[in-house]
DNA sequence: GATCGTATGATTGTATACAATTTTTATGCT
DNA sequence: AGCATAAAAATTGTATACAATCATACGATC
């Protein structure tokens, strides 16, 4: 959680200023194969409960084992694979329960970033861009009927939020558990026609802009759990399971 | 953050029941190197910002550069210590802000936890007996002047919110956080007297007996954030350091 | 036929060896 | 002396090799 680029805190960056050119790290192998192994899971190509067998990835990869362990005792860590020493990791198993859980989490940090937003005053003016940058971009996306760009303008959207607070260890923690949203709703499309999506989160941001705490504190609550009580996750993703070529992971 | 014990969410355990029968897993060097690194760092010998080299480390604890790697990816993905490819790990370094973001995104776990109890009706009966125990804890190492003891029972007594709750991530997260802080506050015992912090305990469970949800969210807020806005931890960070036999790292 | 023991293969855990990069030290020049 | 440059050491990143453990299959014993 540690390895995010830090946000800038204020509203925006100026186009010619030197922060642009922060250094940036040599990438190592382990940076791509977590990267990989994420993408895979978001694709669905690997799905919740896989095993994964270390030498096969780093075959299929190109490497050796050894950065493909760290990577995955990275992924460990953030919750997003499950180990059991000399018995294998494996992609963290779904539930309907956890995917309720993860999102109850998520807001409750959101909500906590919100308030102090408020405290702080950055819930109008030149603070709220990023804001309407993301419900612009999800007027777009949802006027194409892109289902993965409107959840990626979704995603930049709550982050947005979360940003807003100033709060790095919100920030940090909020990362972590997006990026494992990202792999479950990579499985299903949400229940939701696109266009009451964004009326959504125009609501939100209206809601949030009043700065009324205990208001903002139903609103997300109501606008993100609300959102997934219909889904059965764990349907979907034995249906995924089912319609896959072969040999469904023992 | 997944390898936490899961914890019983029922009051207690009945003593014929088979979840005690849990799979031990077998202990690998990874686990040790972790464990070790955090009990090292938790009583002063490393302080934050300090470089980790992989292998001092190993030679210390007899081992190979390998699991240390592993250990310590695990420690970054949990935020413990930070990477700079090819530059090296250090334990986290610490600024006054920093903990004030630690705590209040503790803070939000916890009031989330508490409020979702609350909803469960979790906030009395048998539910609560952990948090009576972890005050009884506390009542009595207050008496033997026991810090460490006291930081170990408060600690205790906000896990056992959490786990009242019943939300599995909001609980791992709290974990993290709270690794985080015993680093944190094993540099300083608390500014408080004892006996203070024990009573603050006992109002705490009070009010969230009666159920009130913006009252428990006020008093989680006041509890743990005023609690630390007195200590200059940079300050007693920097003290150590100087006060340390030979050679603070460059 | 069921249960236990044993052998085989697959997979993970650990150690060592080598390559790439950074930091430090030494050196030469103005 | 001061600064730039280059060799050397230290440290990290990666690959390979070996040991420990688990899973499965097969046969022996009761």
């Amino acid at each position: 959680m540690s390895r995010h680029t830090q946000p800038s805190l204020a509203p925006q960056a100026v186009s010619g200023d030197d922060s642009e050119w922060r250094k940036l790290p040599p990438q190592t192998l382990v940076d791509r194969v977590v990267e990989a192994l994420i993408s895979q899971a978001a694709r669905g190509v690997i799905l919740p409960g896989d095993r994964i067998v270390e030498t096969d990835l780093a075959e299929k990869l190109g490497v050796s084992r050894v950065p493909v362990r760290e990577a995955l005792r990275l992924l460990e860590s953030s919750g997003i694979v499950v180990n059991a020493p000399y018995k294998g990791i494996r992609l963290r198993p779904l539930t309907n329960l956890w995917v309720h859980d993860l999102v109850e989490a998520r807001t409750a940090l959101e909500t906590s970033a919100a308030h102090r937003a408020v405290d702080a005053g950055h819930h109008r003016g030149g603070w709220i861009d990023p804001l309407l940058r993301a419900i612009s971009d999800m007027e777009l996306t949802a006027r194409r009927e892109d289902a993965y760009g409107l959840a990626a303008a979704d995603t930049a959207f709550h982050r947005a939020i979360c940003r807003l607070g100033g709060n790095s260890v919100v920030l940090d923690l909020w990362e972590t558990l997006a990026r494992q949203l990202t792999i479950v709703f990579g499985l299903a499309t949400l229940g939701k026609p696109m266009p009451a999506i964004v009326q959504e989160h125009h609501d939100l941001l209206s809601v949030l802009m009043l700065g009324d705490k205990p208001a903002i504190t139903r609103a997300l609550h109501e606008h993100i759990t609300v959102m997934n009580l219909a889904v059965d996750y764990e349907a979907i993703q034995e249906a995924r399971r089912n319609a896959r070529p072969q040999g469904g992971q023992p």
